[in-house]
DNA sequence: CATTACTTGCAACCGAGTATCAACTGGATT
DNA sequence: AATCCAGTTGATACTCGGTTGCAAGTAATG
């Protein structure tokens, strides 16, 4: 199987090793599978991935674990707009933040990193003199293609 | 009882009727409690309010009205970083976008409104060539009184 | 005021996430 | 390598926000 390009796996697991958290059998499966992830998975999608490397996984587990990255500031917690029920998507958090596009009628979800962003956030610091620890930008409407495959829907 | 200072009531119902929809009792009731908020309400909260003017509203009728008035783009659904479960609050949807700020040592929410925001939306339209119909920008942190009452806290 | 499509209230349901607790185990200590 | 124990796991039951199905009720139209 190929690596993920992006990054060496296993930085999840030394990540949370550096911080003196014991690493359990369980730990190393779940953080394997939100690390090679291609796209945004629910705690459902983690979990059944995770059984197919270790069939006893509990959800249980899967839900404190992810809640010991998010602690850690290790993965973000996405809506997605709620496109589809109240389920939260995880991605390990990136260097740079970025903004997340759902399309109301395709689904298809579309990642954008912006200089304008950054300098939001860092007004908000200034100006409001608060201390940033996560944001979330998630932006629903009409991607490009369903809006030229359905012109009208782009203005409703 | 005094008016709300900010608009005139009623505009929420005029709204929806000029969309032809029907006006029934109970929406009524609901519209004027999610209009003359003064805070974020979740849907209990909105039912309770609801309940005192209307004792047999039932909440899935508060839920119903409230994706009415969702998927009329008139009210604004926000998660407000999940500080205390996952509620959704819901607002009236302001002419101009603003960001939520959530603290999450004192858990109070502060507004902002940037004109570095509305550029950034610009970009994405542009861009990305999508169209936004919503957006949702909420930031987990340290509020300035909690960054000096708290000095350790703010670096975590 | 008769009609009818839309709306409501009730009850049952659903699915994501959490609490409890006995059994188990990583990893530090010897 | 055997011991120890705080931290972790899995099973179960539970909470809670929100939805569905359906019979009864009602707003708006003529």
């Amino acid at each position: 199987m190929p690596l993920p390009e992006t990054e060496a796996p296993g930085r999840l697991q030394a990540e949370l090793m550096s911080r003196g958290l014991r690493m359990t059998r369980q730990r190393r499966t779940i953080l394997g599978v939100v690390e090679t992830a291609k796209q945004h998975l629910d705690a459902a999608q983690i979990l059944r991935r995770a059984r197919k490397i270790d069939p006893n996984i509990d959800r249980v587990t899967v839900y404190r674990t992810l809640n010991l990255l998010k602690r850690h500031g290790l993965v973000d917690e996405l809506d997605l707009m709620h496109l589809e029920g109240e389920k939260h998507f995880y991605e390990r958090r990136p260097q740079r933040d970025h903004i997340h596009m759902a399309c109301l009628r395709c689904g298809r979800i579309t990642e954008f990193e912006s200089d304008l962003f950054d300098r939001l956030k860092g007004q908000i610091q200034r100006d409001c003199r608060f201390h940033i620890v996560v944001t979330r930008l998630e932006v629903g409407g009409y991607c490009a293609q369903c809006r030229t495959a359905f012109p009208a829907r782009a203005s409703v």
